[in-house]
RNA sequence: GGUGGGGUGGCCGAGAGGCGAGGCAACGGACUGCAAAUCCGUGCACACGGGUUCGAAUCCCGUUCCCACCUCCA
């Protein structure tokens, strides 16, 4: 199968080429950085986080922007009511959400370029815009300048919807706007607002209008026309369609593909600041690991609503420790230079990993990750019962299939992304001495059957932690995760 | 009012005219000194009512409920 995905802006899924031969430009959408990250923000990054894996995984070279949108009005009424600049409120959670991004394991963008670094760019549209006809200064003296919904006629097409057919919004405030939906892509500066958010235009000083950052970002790093633009589900409309119209009446090609991420949402409702029902994500890593917490955020379709209930984690660790164990297992049937007893080297399994073609078609359509793990699962149990059978075979060749399809996701448990915290390997290796004695000491008990003893030295273990697992070869050990 | 997406077994979650994805939970069995892990097995699942068809969860008509967007939102 080849490789397709769905297109919001045509409504359909369809074959993917990109523009230039073995490379795919991607830019998405990032975080205004007025408050701390919630899940939602971080599922979204997540997914296209997969899409740049899967996309490399499939050989593309891929160059991702990720944008940040570090000036606008709700960061200037929130820096205001804290009393602090509201370039240090900007800073502070823009390193919030790199955290949230780096405890999951989101790889980091070719570029991540701020609004506030881009204003001549953005200078450089608006004349562009003006000069076409599509854009105007406004008609009161605010300083504004908007752009012409009325002089584009596709405006709408993103999104599907016709202008006329639009609810108004009730508290419209039509300023200098010759239509209420024509949006602003400069603002003026009005007294009041902080000197140090303003900037020359030759329309007067003031800041730039939201939609028009992202326009000026993706032109700047990957040109006038670019293979797929992505984001959250809720930025189709007002702000991908905004940023599809001034970019094409400016002349840009501009997207090839959009790709809108589902929402999550908690016990039925959208997670949403204004609503309050968020979930932050240092609140869920205190509850589950990091790769738990990945793999509970990206087991679903990317387009499909996540609905986020207590107990949803224990559900995701399970399926992860089943997959834990099996390599656990598995480990003593690989050659030497891939296991090292209870350590091994993931560069050497990484060179004989594998991707079945059933992974490969699920994901190549549209990212059926659910589909995908699958295939996984599927391959975990094969590896088990090849274990059971003592067929090392069999084994290494599921092991190559999981290492292969959890690379892939981003969800390799042997990836030593995921090894924060579980101990240094010194550490891990003093453990091992120690606790291989009290197993010996514990194989004796049982020689004796003694059951008691033995027992009690098990029990003993698991209170420190230590899960005791009798093979046909003799007891493995591990920490409860 | 407009534009989209949905309602799948106890829960999550794919699929999309025939052969019951997968995970979690539960129950039974195998293995085990007992466990743990693992394996095998067990569910008359497709919102409701009609229709098309040899056959429908999947197509058509109607009904109903839910969600998102139309204002800042991943």
């Amino acid at each position: 199968m080849t490789l397709r995905f769905h297109d919001s802006a045509t409504a359909a899924t369809r074959d993917f080429t990109p523009l230039k031969e073995g490379q795919v430009s991607l830019y998405y959408c990032g975080a205004t950085v007025q408050g701390e990250p919630h899940i939602g923000h971080v599922r979204s990054a997540l997914a296209f986080d997969q899409l740049t894996r899967w996309l490399q995984s499939s050989g593309y070279h891929v160059t991702v922007v990720r944008n940040v949108t570090d000036i606008d009005d709700k960061i200037l009424v929130k820096a205001e009511e804290n009393n602090e600049p509201w370039w240090a409120l900007a800073y502070r959670f823009e390193q919030a959400f790199e955290d949230a991004y780096d405890a999951l394991g989101i790889l980091k963008p070719t570029y991540e370029p701020r609004a506030t670094g881009h204003i001549p760019e953005m200078h450089a549209l608006i004349a562009t815009l003006i000069e076409r006809g599509h854009a105007y200064p406004a008609l009161d003296d605010s300083g504004d300048v908007y752009f012409d919904v009325r002089s584009w006629q596709q405006y709408g097409s993103l999104t599907h919807q016709n202008i006329d057919d639009m609810q108004a919004a009730p508290d419209a405030d039509p300023r200098g706007k010759r239509d209420p939906r024509d949006f602003a892509l400069w603002k003026g500066h009005k007294d009041g607002d902080p000197e140090t958010a303003k900037w020359e235009s030759p329309w007067g000083a003031g800041r730039p209008g939201w939609h028009l950052e992202c326009s000026a970002m993706v032109t700047k790093y990957l040109g006038t026309e670019f293979d797929i633009h992505g984001g959250g589900l809720d930025l189709r409309f007002p702000h991908h369609e905004n940023e599809m119209a001034q970019s094409q009446a400016a002349g840009h090609g501009f997207a090839n593909f959009w790709m809108h991420n589902g929402m999550v949402t908690f016990e039925g409702e959208k997670m949403s600041k204004s609503i309050g029902n968020t979930i932050n994500p240092r609140e869920m890593l205190e509850l589950a690991r990091p790769l738990v917490v990945r793999y509970y955020l990206g087991q679903a379709h990317y387009r499909s609503v996540l609905d986020y209930r207590p107990g949803s984690l224990t559900e995701a660790a399970a399926a992860v420790e089943r997959i834990e164990t099996f390599l656990d297992a598995a480990t003593p049937f690989l050659a030497p230079q891939e296991s090292d007893g209870r350590l091994r080297d993931l560069g050497a399994l990484s060179s004989r990993s594998e991707i079945p073609a059933k992974f490969r078609a699920a994901m190549d359509d549209d990212l059926n990750i659910p589909a995908a793990l699958a295939v996984l699962h599927e391959t975990v149990r094969a590896g088990n019962t090849a274990v059971a059978a003592g067929d090392s075979k069999a084994v290494a060749k599921a092991v190559a299939g999981v290492v292969g399809m959890t690379d892939a996701l981003g969800i390799n448990p042997l990836d030593p992304q995921w090894q924060q915290g579980t101990g240094a390997e010194a550490e891990t290796a003093a453990l091992d001495v120690l606790v291989r004695a009290q197993l010996e000491a514990r194989a004796r008990a049982r020689a004796e059957k003694n059951w008691a003893e033995s027992d009690k030295i098990r029990d003993v273990l698991a209170a420190a932690g230590v899960v005791v697992a009798d093979t046909a070869t003799g007891a493995t050990w591990s920490l409860k995760k």
